[in-house]
DNA sequence: ACCGGCGTTCGACATACACGAACATTTACG
DNA sequence: CGTAAATGTTCGTGTATGTCGAACGCCGGT
Protein backbone atom coordinates (compact mmCIF):
# COMPACT_ATOMS: atom_id res chain seq x y z
CA UNK A 1 0.00 0.00 0.00
CA UNK A 2 1.28 2.93 -0.95
CA UNK A 3 1.66 6.21 1.44
CA UNK A 4 -1.94 7.49 3.20
CA UNK A 5 -3.54 9.87 1.82
CA UNK A 6 -4.42 12.65 4.36
CA UNK A 7 -8.07 13.34 2.83
CA UNK A 8 -8.70 10.14 0.66
CA UNK A 9 -11.72 10.19 -1.31
CA UNK A 10 -14.04 7.42 0.48
CA UNK A 11 -15.85 6.49 -2.85
CA UNK A 12 -12.57 5.39 -4.27
CA UNK A 13 -11.84 3.46 -1.75
CA UNK A 14 -15.23 1.64 -1.81
CA UNK A 15 -14.41 1.05 -5.42
CA UNK A 16 -11.06 -0.69 -4.58
CA UNK A 17 -13.19 -2.87 -2.43
CA UNK A 18 -15.45 -4.04 -5.19
CA UNK A 19 -12.50 -4.36 -7.97
CA UNK A 20 -10.38 -6.49 -5.40
CA UNK A 21 -13.44 -8.45 -3.98
CA UNK A 22 -13.94 -9.10 -8.46
CA UNK A 23 -10.47 -9.73 -8.53
CA UNK A 24 -10.28 -12.51 -6.08
CA UNK A 25 -13.96 -14.04 -6.47
CA UNK A 26 -14.97 -14.71 -10.20
CA UNK A 27 -18.00 -14.06 -11.59
CA UNK A 28 -19.55 -12.49 -8.56
CA UNK A 29 -22.75 -10.64 -8.80
CA UNK A 30 -24.38 -7.20 -7.23
CA UNK A 31 -25.50 -9.34 -4.05
CA UNK A 32 -22.39 -11.74 -3.52
CA UNK A 33 -20.38 -9.05 -4.08
CA UNK A 34 -22.64 -6.78 -1.21
CA UNK A 35 -22.96 -9.52 1.19
CA UNK A 36 -18.82 -9.93 1.11
CA UNK A 37 -17.79 -6.35 1.69
CA UNK A 38 -21.00 -5.35 3.68
CA UNK A 39 -22.67 -2.69 2.16
CA UNK A 40 -26.37 -2.29 0.75
CA UNK A 41 -26.92 -3.67 -2.48
CA UNK A 42 -28.22 -0.54 -3.70
CA UNK A 43 -24.57 0.81 -3.62
CA UNK A 44 -22.68 -1.96 -4.78
CA UNK A 45 -25.23 -1.58 -7.58
CA UNK A 46 -24.38 1.67 -8.49
CA UNK A 47 -20.27 1.14 -8.21
CA UNK A 48 -20.75 -1.69 -10.94
CA UNK A 49 -22.67 0.49 -13.13
CA UNK A 50 -20.40 3.03 -13.03
CA UNK A 51 -17.43 0.87 -13.29
CA UNK A 52 -19.57 -0.85 -16.25
CA UNK A 53 -20.06 2.58 -18.41
CA UNK A 54 -16.35 3.05 -17.44
CA UNK A 55 -15.65 -0.78 -19.25
CA UNK A 56 -13.62 -1.33 -15.63
CA UNK A 57 -15.70 -4.51 -15.42
CA UNK A 58 -17.94 -6.16 -18.01
CA UNK A 59 -21.30 -7.57 -17.41
CA UNK A 60 -21.58 -11.02 -18.96
CA UNK A 61 -25.36 -12.63 -18.28
CA UNK A 62 -25.69 -10.99 -14.90
CA UNK A 63 -22.78 -11.78 -13.14
CA UNK A 64 -19.53 -8.95 -13.09
CA UNK A 65 -15.61 -9.36 -13.67
CA UNK A 66 -12.60 -7.21 -14.35
CA UNK A 67 -12.70 -6.22 -17.82
CA UNK A 68 -9.73 -6.64 -20.81
CA UNK A 69 -9.21 -2.94 -20.52
CA UNK A 70 -6.47 -3.63 -17.48
CA UNK A 71 -4.85 -5.43 -19.65
CA UNK A 72 -4.57 -2.67 -22.09
CA UNK A 73 -3.75 0.26 -19.88
CA UNK A 74 -0.95 -2.22 -18.42
CA UNK A 75 0.89 -2.88 -21.03
CA UNK A 76 0.68 0.79 -22.65
CA UNK A 77 2.15 1.67 -19.05
CA UNK A 78 4.87 -1.14 -19.70
CA UNK A 79 5.32 -0.07 -22.99
CA UNK A 80 6.52 3.28 -21.71
CA UNK A 81 9.21 1.68 -19.57
CA UNK A 82 11.95 3.52 -21.50
CA UNK A 83 14.27 0.36 -23.00
CA UNK A 84 11.21 -1.52 -23.20
CA UNK A 85 11.62 -1.79 -26.80
CA UNK A 86 14.95 -1.70 -26.92
CA UNK A 87 15.40 -5.01 -24.55
CA UNK A 88 12.77 -7.14 -26.43
CA UNK A 89 14.78 -7.91 -29.25
CA UNK A 90 17.88 -8.80 -27.30
CA UNK A 91 15.54 -10.64 -25.22
CA UNK A 92 14.66 -12.59 -27.64
CA UNK A 93 17.60 -13.60 -28.74
CA UNK A 94 19.28 -14.35 -25.58
CA UNK A 95 15.67 -16.75 -24.83
CA UNK A 96 16.69 -18.77 -28.43
CA UNK A 97 20.49 -19.22 -27.62
CA UNK A 98 19.50 -20.42 -24.03
CA UNK A 99 16.35 -22.60 -24.47
CA UNK A 100 16.31 -24.35 -21.37
CA UNK A 101 16.06 -21.73 -19.07
CA UNK A 102 13.91 -19.14 -18.54
CA UNK A 103 14.44 -15.40 -19.12
CA UNK A 104 13.61 -12.14 -17.61
CA UNK A 105 13.23 -8.73 -17.67
CA UNK A 106 12.28 -6.54 -14.68
CA UNK A 107 12.29 -3.15 -13.03
CA UNK A 108 12.27 -1.83 -9.67
CA UNK A 109 8.74 0.56 -8.70
CA UNK A 110 7.96 1.05 -5.34
CA UNK A 111 10.72 -1.13 -3.86
CA UNK A 112 9.92 -4.24 -5.53
CA UNK A 113 10.70 -5.75 -8.27
CA UNK A 114 8.21 -5.94 -11.51
CA UNK A 115 8.63 -8.55 -14.27
CA UNK A 116 7.87 -6.69 -17.23
CA UNK A 117 8.62 -9.68 -19.90
CA UNK A 118 9.35 -13.19 -19.32
CA UNK A 119 9.81 -15.98 -21.67
CA UNK A 120 9.74 -19.28 -20.21
CA UNK A 121 11.95 -22.10 -21.04
CA UNK A 122 10.99 -24.63 -23.71
CA UNK A 123 11.61 -27.48 -20.71
CA UNK A 124 8.49 -29.00 -19.43
CA UNK A 125 9.30 -26.97 -16.34
CA UNK A 126 6.32 -24.17 -15.93
CA UNK A 127 7.65 -21.22 -13.61
CA UNK A 128 4.99 -19.49 -12.04
CA UNK A 129 6.58 -15.89 -12.88
CA UNK A 130 4.33 -13.99 -15.65
CA UNK A 131 4.47 -10.45 -16.79
CA UNK A 132 3.36 -7.91 -14.49
CA UNK A 133 4.10 -9.41 -11.41
CA UNK A 134 6.06 -8.47 -7.96
CA UNK A 135 9.19 -9.76 -6.41
CA UNK A 136 10.55 -8.72 -3.07
CA UNK A 137 13.77 -6.82 -4.01
CA UNK A 138 16.66 -8.30 -1.77
CA UNK A 139 16.00 -11.83 -2.62
CA UNK A 140 15.60 -11.49 -6.64
CA UNK A 141 18.41 -11.54 -9.16
CA UNK A 142 17.28 -8.67 -11.02
CA UNK A 143 16.41 -6.86 -7.84
CA UNK A 144 19.69 -6.92 -6.29
CA UNK A 145 21.27 -6.17 -9.40
CA UNK A 146 19.24 -2.71 -9.57
CA UNK A 147 19.90 -2.19 -5.94
CA UNK A 148 23.22 -2.16 -6.37
CA UNK A 149 23.39 1.04 -8.29
CA UNK A 150 20.48 3.02 -6.06
CA UNK A 151 22.16 5.35 -4.04
CA UNK A 152 21.93 4.65 -0.08
CA UNK A 153 19.59 6.62 1.31
CA UNK A 154 17.37 5.15 -1.21
CA UNK A 155 18.43 2.01 0.00
CA UNK A 156 17.38 2.26 3.28
CA UNK A 157 14.08 3.71 2.48
CA UNK A 158 13.28 0.35 0.71
CA UNK A 159 14.63 -1.96 3.70
CA UNK A 160 12.51 0.12 5.64
CA UNK A 161 9.44 0.36 3.88
CA UNK A 162 9.50 -3.25 3.09
CA UNK A 163 11.88 -5.36 4.99
CA UNK A 164 13.93 -7.90 4.50
CA UNK A 165 11.46 -10.75 4.87
CA UNK A 166 13.12 -14.19 5.10
CA UNK A 167 11.37 -16.71 2.18
CA UNK A 168 14.12 -19.65 2.91
CA UNK A 169 17.15 -20.32 4.90
CA UNK A 170 19.68 -18.70 2.90
CA UNK A 171 17.24 -15.33 1.91
CA UNK A 172 19.63 -12.04 2.83
CA UNK A 173 17.89 -10.74 5.78
CA UNK A 174 20.31 -8.11 7.55
CA UNK A 175 21.19 -4.70 6.22
CA UNK A 176 25.13 -5.46 6.40
CA UNK A 177 25.11 -8.85 4.70
CA UNK A 178 22.71 -7.24 1.57
CA UNK A 179 25.03 -3.90 1.33
CA UNK A 180 28.25 -6.40 0.97
CA UNK A 181 26.13 -8.34 -1.63
CA UNK A 182 25.44 -5.42 -3.33
CA UNK A 183 29.28 -3.67 -3.17
CA UNK A 184 30.34 -7.36 -5.14
CA UNK A 185 27.73 -7.21 -7.73
CA UNK A 186 29.32 -3.65 -8.63
CA UNK A 187 32.53 -5.24 -8.71
CA UNK A 188 31.16 -8.02 -11.14
CA UNK A 189 28.86 -6.65 -13.13
CA UNK A 190 26.54 -9.49 -12.48
CA UNK A 191 24.27 -10.43 -9.58
CA UNK A 192 23.81 -14.62 -8.21
CA UNK A 193 20.21 -15.67 -6.70
CA UNK A 194 20.64 -19.13 -5.76
CA UNK A 195 17.87 -20.23 -3.55
CA UNK A 196 17.20 -17.22 -1.78
CA UNK A 197 13.44 -16.94 -2.89
CA UNK A 198 12.22 -20.66 -3.80
CA UNK A 199 14.60 -23.58 -2.70
CA UNK A 200 16.13 -25.02 -6.17
CA UNK A 201 15.83 -22.55 -8.20
CA UNK A 202 18.93 -19.70 -9.23
CA UNK A 203 18.50 -16.80 -11.00
CA UNK A 204 21.92 -14.97 -12.57
CA UNK A 205 21.00 -10.94 -13.12
CA UNK A 206 22.59 -7.88 -14.74
CA UNK A 207 21.52 -4.74 -14.29
CA UNK A 208 21.19 -2.15 -17.34
CA UNK A 209 22.69 1.13 -16.53
CA UNK A 210 22.74 4.52 -18.09
CA UNK A 211 25.53 6.24 -19.60
CA UNK A 212 25.61 7.93 -15.34
CA UNK A 213 25.05 4.67 -13.91
CA UNK A 214 21.38 4.79 -13.40
CA UNK A 215 19.81 1.44 -13.32
CA UNK A 216 16.88 0.75 -15.97
CA UNK A 217 16.02 -2.29 -15.19
CA UNK A 218 17.68 -6.36 -15.08
CA UNK A 219 17.44 -8.90 -17.55
CA UNK A 220 18.09 -12.46 -15.94
CA UNK A 221 18.29 -15.84 -16.39
CA UNK A 222 16.16 -18.78 -14.63
CA UNK A 223 16.53 -21.75 -13.40
CA UNK A 224 16.86 -25.19 -11.37
CA UNK A 225 19.65 -24.56 -9.15
CA UNK A 226 20.93 -27.99 -10.35
CA UNK A 227 21.33 -26.47 -14.00
CA UNK A 228 23.74 -23.09 -12.63
CA UNK A 229 26.08 -24.51 -10.29
CA UNK A 230 29.10 -25.12 -12.26
CA UNK A 231 31.58 -22.96 -12.12
CA UNK A 232 32.02 -22.75 -15.83
CA UNK A 233 28.15 -22.49 -16.42
CA UNK A 234 27.49 -19.72 -14.44
CA UNK A 235 30.83 -17.84 -16.18
CA UNK A 236 29.21 -18.14 -19.80
CA UNK A 237 25.68 -17.15 -18.73
CA UNK A 238 27.08 -14.32 -17.17
CA UNK A 239 28.99 -13.12 -20.09
CA UNK A 240 25.71 -14.11 -22.72
CA UNK A 241 24.12 -11.93 -20.02
CA UNK A 242 27.16 -8.81 -20.18
CA UNK A 243 26.92 -8.94 -24.12
CA UNK A 244 23.06 -8.56 -24.20
CA UNK A 245 23.46 -5.41 -21.49
CA UNK A 246 25.76 -3.87 -23.43
CA UNK A 247 23.85 -4.18 -26.72
CA UNK A 248 21.27 -2.31 -25.12
CA UNK A 249 23.28 0.37 -23.13
CA UNK A 250 24.39 1.14 -26.31
CA UNK A 251 21.39 1.33 -28.10
CA UNK A 252 20.16 3.37 -25.33
CA UNK A 253 22.93 5.52 -25.65
CA UNK A 254 22.58 6.14 -29.44
CA UNK A 255 19.23 7.65 -29.20
CA UNK A 256 19.25 9.94 -26.29
CA UNK B 1 -17.67 3.35 -23.68
CA UNK B 2 -20.06 0.87 -21.99
CA UNK B 3 -23.88 1.18 -21.43
CA UNK B 4 -24.54 4.52 -19.01
CA UNK B 5 -25.32 3.98 -15.44
CA UNK B 6 -28.48 6.02 -14.46
CA UNK B 7 -26.89 7.47 -11.38
CA UNK B 8 -23.12 6.98 -11.90
CA UNK B 9 -21.00 7.67 -9.22
CA UNK B 10 -19.30 11.05 -9.92
CA UNK B 11 -16.18 10.63 -8.08
CA UNK B 12 -15.72 7.93 -10.14
CA UNK B 13 -16.10 9.86 -13.53
CA UNK B 14 -13.33 12.63 -12.30
CA UNK B 15 -11.23 9.66 -11.68
CA UNK B 16 -11.55 8.64 -14.77
CA UNK B 17 -10.43 12.02 -16.40
CA UNK B 18 -7.54 12.08 -14.21
CA UNK B 19 -6.29 8.40 -14.92
CA UNK B 20 -6.68 9.41 -18.37
CA UNK B 21 -4.89 12.73 -18.53
CA UNK B 22 -2.29 10.91 -16.97
CA UNK B 23 -2.62 8.09 -19.48
CA UNK B 24 -2.27 10.46 -22.30
CA UNK B 25 0.74 12.91 -20.65
CA UNK B 26 3.79 11.45 -19.68
CA UNK B 27 5.12 12.89 -16.73
CA UNK B 28 1.89 14.73 -15.32
CA UNK B 29 1.92 17.34 -12.25
CA UNK B 30 -0.76 18.31 -10.16
CA UNK B 31 -0.76 21.32 -11.41
CA UNK B 32 -0.85 20.17 -15.04
CA UNK B 33 -3.49 18.09 -14.30
CA UNK B 34 -5.55 20.56 -12.60
CA UNK B 35 -5.34 22.80 -16.12
CA UNK B 36 -6.10 20.88 -18.07
CA UNK B 37 -9.65 19.27 -16.78
CA UNK B 38 -10.27 22.05 -15.40
CA UNK B 39 -10.70 21.57 -11.87
CA UNK B 40 -9.03 22.64 -8.29
CA UNK B 41 -5.83 21.72 -7.77
CA UNK B 42 -6.64 20.49 -4.39
CA UNK B 43 -9.48 18.55 -6.10
CA UNK B 44 -6.61 16.82 -8.41
CA UNK B 45 -4.63 16.89 -5.26
CA UNK B 46 -7.14 14.49 -3.34
CA UNK B 47 -7.78 12.18 -6.06
CA UNK B 48 -4.01 11.30 -6.92
CA UNK B 49 -2.70 11.09 -3.07
CA UNK B 50 -5.98 8.12 -3.17
CA UNK B 51 -5.04 6.77 -6.18
CA UNK B 52 -1.54 6.92 -4.58
CA UNK B 53 -2.43 5.20 -1.61
CA UNK B 54 -4.56 2.45 -3.91
CA UNK B 55 -1.18 2.31 -6.08
CA UNK B 56 -2.63 2.82 -9.40
CA UNK B 57 -0.40 5.91 -9.51
CA UNK B 58 3.04 6.49 -8.55
CA UNK B 59 5.19 9.78 -8.02
CA UNK B 60 8.17 9.88 -9.45
CA UNK B 61 10.08 12.74 -8.06
CA UNK B 62 7.07 15.23 -8.35
CA UNK B 63 5.15 14.04 -11.09
CA UNK B 64 2.42 11.17 -11.44
CA UNK B 65 2.38 8.58 -13.60
CA UNK B 66 0.01 4.98 -13.97
CA UNK B 67 1.72 2.06 -12.34
CA UNK B 68 2.85 -1.31 -13.36
CA UNK B 69 -0.27 -2.45 -11.01
CA UNK B 70 -2.38 -1.79 -14.10
CA UNK B 71 -0.30 -4.90 -15.68
CA UNK B 72 -0.12 -6.93 -12.86
CA UNK B 73 -3.88 -6.44 -12.77
CA UNK B 74 -4.60 -6.84 -16.60
CA UNK B 75 -2.36 -9.94 -16.84
CA UNK B 76 -4.30 -11.68 -13.92
CA UNK B 77 -7.79 -11.15 -15.73
CA UNK B 78 -5.79 -12.25 -19.00
CA UNK B 79 -4.74 -15.43 -17.05
CA UNK B 80 -8.56 -16.33 -16.32
CA UNK B 81 -9.43 -16.39 -19.50
CA UNK B 82 -9.99 -19.99 -20.01
CA UNK B 83 -8.14 -21.47 -22.65
CA UNK B 84 -5.44 -19.25 -22.48
CA UNK B 85 -3.13 -21.64 -20.87
CA UNK B 86 -3.76 -24.48 -23.48
CA UNK B 87 -3.28 -22.08 -26.07
CA UNK B 88 -0.39 -20.68 -25.26
CA UNK B 89 2.34 -23.09 -26.16
CA UNK B 90 0.46 -24.27 -29.12
CA UNK B 91 0.64 -20.67 -30.44
CA UNK B 92 4.36 -20.75 -29.43
CA UNK B 93 4.75 -23.56 -31.91
CA UNK B 94 3.07 -22.12 -34.97
CA UNK B 95 5.37 -19.25 -34.29
CA UNK B 96 8.36 -21.36 -34.39
CA UNK B 97 7.39 -22.82 -37.60
CA UNK B 98 6.55 -19.53 -39.26
CA UNK B 99 9.40 -17.24 -38.74
CA UNK B 100 8.67 -14.48 -41.23
CA UNK B 101 4.70 -13.97 -39.63
CA UNK B 102 3.18 -12.77 -36.67
CA UNK B 103 1.13 -15.05 -35.41
CA UNK B 104 -1.69 -14.00 -32.45
CA UNK B 105 -4.77 -15.16 -29.98
CA UNK B 106 -7.98 -12.86 -29.19
CA UNK B 107 -10.84 -12.79 -28.05
CA UNK B 108 -14.72 -11.06 -28.07
CA UNK B 109 -15.24 -8.95 -25.46
CA UNK B 110 -18.09 -5.88 -26.07
CA UNK B 111 -18.00 -6.49 -29.55
CA UNK B 112 -14.21 -6.02 -30.09
CA UNK B 113 -11.45 -7.94 -30.73
CA UNK B 114 -8.82 -8.20 -27.71
CA UNK B 115 -5.54 -9.73 -28.78
CA UNK B 116 -3.99 -11.48 -25.35
CA UNK B 117 -1.07 -12.54 -26.88
CA UNK B 118 1.11 -11.60 -30.07
CA UNK B 119 4.31 -12.84 -30.97
CA UNK B 120 5.94 -10.66 -33.35
CA UNK B 121 7.75 -12.33 -36.76
CA UNK B 122 11.58 -12.63 -37.00
CA UNK B 123 11.57 -10.52 -39.41
CA UNK B 124 11.97 -6.95 -38.85
CA UNK B 125 8.49 -5.74 -39.75
CA UNK B 126 7.02 -4.66 -36.02
CA UNK B 127 3.33 -4.33 -36.41
CA UNK B 128 1.99 -1.76 -34.13
CA UNK B 129 -0.22 -5.02 -32.57
CA UNK B 130 0.60 -5.48 -29.11
CA UNK B 131 -1.10 -7.17 -26.70
CA UNK B 132 -3.96 -6.01 -24.81
CA UNK B 133 -4.93 -3.89 -27.75
CA UNK B 134 -8.46 -3.75 -29.34
CA UNK B 135 -9.68 -3.83 -33.04
CA UNK B 136 -13.24 -3.72 -34.73
CA UNK B 137 -14.67 -7.09 -35.02
CA UNK B 138 -15.98 -6.92 -38.59
CA UNK B 139 -12.82 -6.32 -40.30
CA UNK B 140 -9.94 -8.67 -38.25
CA UNK B 141 -9.39 -12.29 -39.28
CA UNK B 142 -10.14 -13.35 -35.25
CA UNK B 143 -13.21 -11.14 -35.05
CA UNK B 144 -14.46 -12.74 -38.20
CA UNK B 145 -13.85 -16.20 -37.22
CA UNK B 146 -15.67 -15.49 -33.47
CA UNK B 147 -18.43 -13.77 -35.10
CA UNK B 148 -19.28 -16.32 -37.66
CA UNK B 149 -20.29 -18.51 -34.21
CA UNK B 150 -22.67 -16.09 -32.59
CA UNK B 151 -26.17 -15.96 -32.60
CA UNK B 152 -27.68 -14.31 -35.09
CA UNK B 153 -28.97 -11.45 -32.54
CA UNK B 154 -25.40 -10.96 -31.16
CA UNK B 155 -24.07 -10.06 -34.67
CA UNK B 156 -26.85 -7.70 -34.98
CA UNK B 157 -26.46 -6.05 -31.08
CA UNK B 158 -22.34 -5.69 -32.16
CA UNK B 159 -23.36 -4.15 -35.23
CA UNK B 160 -25.95 -2.06 -33.61
CA UNK B 161 -23.36 -0.76 -31.10
CA UNK B 162 -20.27 -0.55 -32.98
CA UNK B 163 -21.73 -0.10 -36.96
CA UNK B 164 -19.14 -0.99 -39.56
CA UNK B 165 -16.84 1.50 -39.59
CA UNK B 166 -14.85 1.67 -42.81
CA UNK B 167 -10.90 1.62 -43.03
CA UNK B 168 -9.81 1.05 -46.05
CA UNK B 169 -11.80 0.69 -49.48
CA UNK B 170 -11.76 -3.36 -48.90
CA UNK B 171 -13.42 -3.30 -45.17
CA UNK B 172 -16.76 -4.96 -45.57
CA UNK B 173 -19.27 -2.06 -44.67
CA UNK B 174 -23.27 -3.96 -44.82
CA UNK B 175 -24.37 -6.33 -42.89
CA UNK B 176 -25.55 -8.37 -45.88
CA UNK B 177 -21.57 -8.85 -46.99
CA UNK B 178 -21.08 -9.73 -43.50
CA UNK B 179 -23.80 -12.34 -42.87
CA UNK B 180 -22.56 -14.16 -46.72
CA UNK B 181 -18.78 -14.02 -45.27
CA UNK B 182 -19.53 -15.79 -41.88
CA UNK B 183 -21.40 -18.33 -43.58
CA UNK B 184 -18.38 -18.90 -45.95
CA UNK B 185 -16.02 -18.79 -42.92
CA UNK B 186 -18.46 -21.46 -41.15
CA UNK B 187 -17.90 -23.78 -44.58
CA UNK B 188 -14.16 -22.99 -44.37
CA UNK B 189 -12.82 -23.09 -41.13
CA UNK B 190 -11.10 -20.35 -41.32
CA UNK B 191 -10.95 -16.26 -42.26
CA UNK B 192 -9.12 -14.40 -44.19
CA UNK B 193 -8.37 -10.72 -43.89
CA UNK B 194 -7.01 -8.88 -46.72
CA UNK B 195 -6.52 -5.28 -46.10
CA UNK B 196 -9.59 -4.83 -44.63
CA UNK B 197 -7.78 -3.10 -41.89
CA UNK B 198 -4.48 -2.05 -42.90
CA UNK B 199 -4.10 -2.01 -46.73
CA UNK B 200 -1.10 -4.52 -47.61
CA UNK B 201 -1.58 -6.75 -44.73
CA UNK B 202 -3.20 -9.69 -44.44
CA UNK B 203 -4.54 -12.51 -42.18
CA UNK B 204 -5.33 -15.52 -41.71
CA UNK B 205 -7.57 -16.93 -38.44
CA UNK B 206 -9.19 -19.61 -37.19
CA UNK B 207 -12.16 -19.49 -34.61
CA UNK B 208 -11.34 -22.12 -31.29
CA UNK B 209 -14.84 -23.37 -30.43
CA UNK B 210 -15.97 -25.63 -27.63
CA UNK B 211 -17.65 -29.11 -28.39
CA UNK B 212 -21.30 -27.37 -28.65
CA UNK B 213 -19.45 -24.18 -31.12
CA UNK B 214 -19.48 -21.81 -28.44
CA UNK B 215 -16.26 -19.37 -29.97
CA UNK B 216 -13.94 -18.83 -27.31
CA UNK B 217 -10.93 -16.40 -29.18
CA UNK B 218 -9.04 -17.19 -32.51
CA UNK B 219 -5.66 -17.53 -33.63
CA UNK B 220 -4.23 -15.58 -36.20
CA UNK B 221 -1.27 -16.04 -38.78
CA UNK B 222 -0.42 -12.02 -40.15
CA UNK B 223 1.78 -10.87 -42.47
CA UNK B 224 2.36 -8.66 -45.61
CA UNK B 225 -0.53 -9.24 -48.36
CA UNK B 226 2.23 -10.07 -51.15
CA UNK B 227 3.38 -13.25 -48.39
CA UNK B 228 0.37 -14.57 -48.02
CA UNK B 229 -1.84 -14.73 -51.81
CA UNK B 230 -0.71 -17.56 -53.16
CA UNK B 231 -3.41 -20.08 -53.16
CA UNK B 232 -0.46 -23.16 -52.00
CA UNK B 233 0.58 -20.80 -49.16
CA UNK B 234 -2.95 -20.20 -47.82
CA UNK B 235 -4.02 -23.98 -47.89
CA UNK B 236 -0.61 -24.83 -46.08
CA UNK B 237 -1.05 -21.93 -43.74
CA UNK B 238 -4.69 -22.71 -42.93
CA UNK B 239 -3.54 -26.49 -42.50
CA UNK B 240 -1.44 -25.18 -39.93
CA UNK B 241 -3.74 -23.09 -37.99
CA UNK B 242 -6.33 -25.90 -38.09
CA UNK B 243 -3.88 -28.48 -36.96
CA UNK B 244 -3.02 -26.33 -33.81
CA UNK B 245 -6.84 -25.58 -33.07
CA UNK B 246 -7.58 -29.55 -33.23
CA UNK B 247 -5.09 -29.97 -30.41
CA UNK B 248 -6.32 -26.96 -28.17
CA UNK B 249 -9.82 -27.79 -28.71
CA UNK B 250 -9.06 -31.15 -27.41
CA UNK B 251 -7.28 -30.85 -24.86
CA UNK B 252 -9.81 -27.96 -23.69
CA UNK B 253 -12.47 -30.82 -23.92
CA UNK B 254 -10.38 -33.18 -22.41
CA UNK B 255 -10.29 -31.23 -19.15
CA UNK B 256 -13.66 -30.14 -18.33
C1' DA C 1 -49.77 -19.42 -9.44
C1' DC C 2 -47.06 -18.64 -5.71
C1' DC C 3 -42.74 -17.91 -3.55
C1' DG C 4 -37.86 -16.68 -3.19
C1' DG C 5 -33.90 -14.56 -4.99
C1' DC C 6 -31.88 -11.07 -7.54
C1' DG C 7 -31.30 -6.64 -9.97
C1' DT C 8 -33.02 -2.15 -10.16
C1' DT C 9 -35.28 2.26 -8.86
C1' DC C 10 -36.28 5.99 -5.79
C1' DG C 11 -36.77 9.51 -1.99
C1' DA C 12 -34.59 11.45 1.98
C1' DC C 13 -30.92 12.39 4.97
C1' DA C 14 -26.29 13.13 6.40
C1' DT C 15 -21.98 13.05 4.92
C1' DA C 16 -18.13 13.71 2.29
C1' DC C 17 -16.68 16.03 -1.85
C1' DA C 18 -15.67 20.41 -4.33
C1' DC C 19 -14.11 24.78 -3.86
C1' DG C 20 -11.05 28.78 -2.95
C1' DA C 21 -7.99 30.87 -0.07
C1' DA C 22 -4.12 30.52 2.65
C1' DC C 23 0.04 28.23 3.94
C1' DA C 24 4.31 25.55 3.01
C1' DT C 25 7.77 24.19 -0.02
C1' DT C 26 10.58 24.12 -3.81
C1' DT C 27 12.63 26.23 -7.91
C1' DA C 28 14.28 30.19 -10.69
C1' DC C 29 16.69 34.04 -11.21
C1' DG C 30 18.95 38.28 -10.35
C1' DC D 1 22.24 35.01 -1.08
C1' DG D 2 17.71 36.90 -1.21
C1' DT D 3 13.61 37.63 -3.53
C1' DA D 4 9.90 36.09 -6.45
C1' DA D 5 7.28 32.85 -8.89
C1' DA D 6 5.44 28.47 -9.24
C1' DT D 7 4.01 24.30 -7.28
C1' DG D 8 2.35 21.20 -3.64
C1' DT D 9 -0.39 20.85 0.52
C1' DT D 10 -3.71 22.02 4.17
C1' DC D 11 -8.13 23.48 5.80
C1' DG D 12 -12.95 25.47 6.74
C1' DT D 13 -17.26 25.73 4.54
C1' DG D 14 -21.81 24.93 1.77
C1' DT D 15 -23.94 22.02 -0.90
C1' DA D 16 -24.00 18.59 -4.10
C1' DT D 17 -23.84 13.74 -3.82
C1' DG D 18 -23.06 9.24 -2.04
C1' DT D 19 -25.37 6.20 1.22
C1' DC D 20 -29.11 3.80 2.94
C1' DG D 21 -33.45 1.13 3.30
C1' DA D 22 -37.60 0.09 1.39
C1' DA D 23 -40.23 -1.00 -2.44
C1' DC D 24 -40.75 -2.53 -7.14
C1' DG D 25 -40.20 -5.64 -11.10
C1' DC D 26 -38.28 -9.58 -13.15
C1' DC D 27 -37.16 -14.26 -13.61
C1' DG D 28 -36.70 -19.26 -12.36
C1' DG D 29 -38.01 -22.91 -9.44
C1' DT D 30 -41.22 -25.87 -6.99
Amino acid sequence: MGPQANRPIKALLTMEEILNDLHENEGATVTAVAERIDRPKSVVHDYLSTLEQLEYVVNDDGSYRLSLRWLDRGCKVRDRVSIYDLMIPELRRLAGELSNEMVSFAVEEEGSVVALEVIQSREDIEYETNAGMRFPIHCSGAGKAILAYQPEERIDSIIERHGLPEFTEKTITTREELVEELEEIRQNGVSYEYGEYHSGMATISAPILTPDDTPLGGISITGPERHMSEPEVKSTLSNKLLSKVNIIELNYSGRN
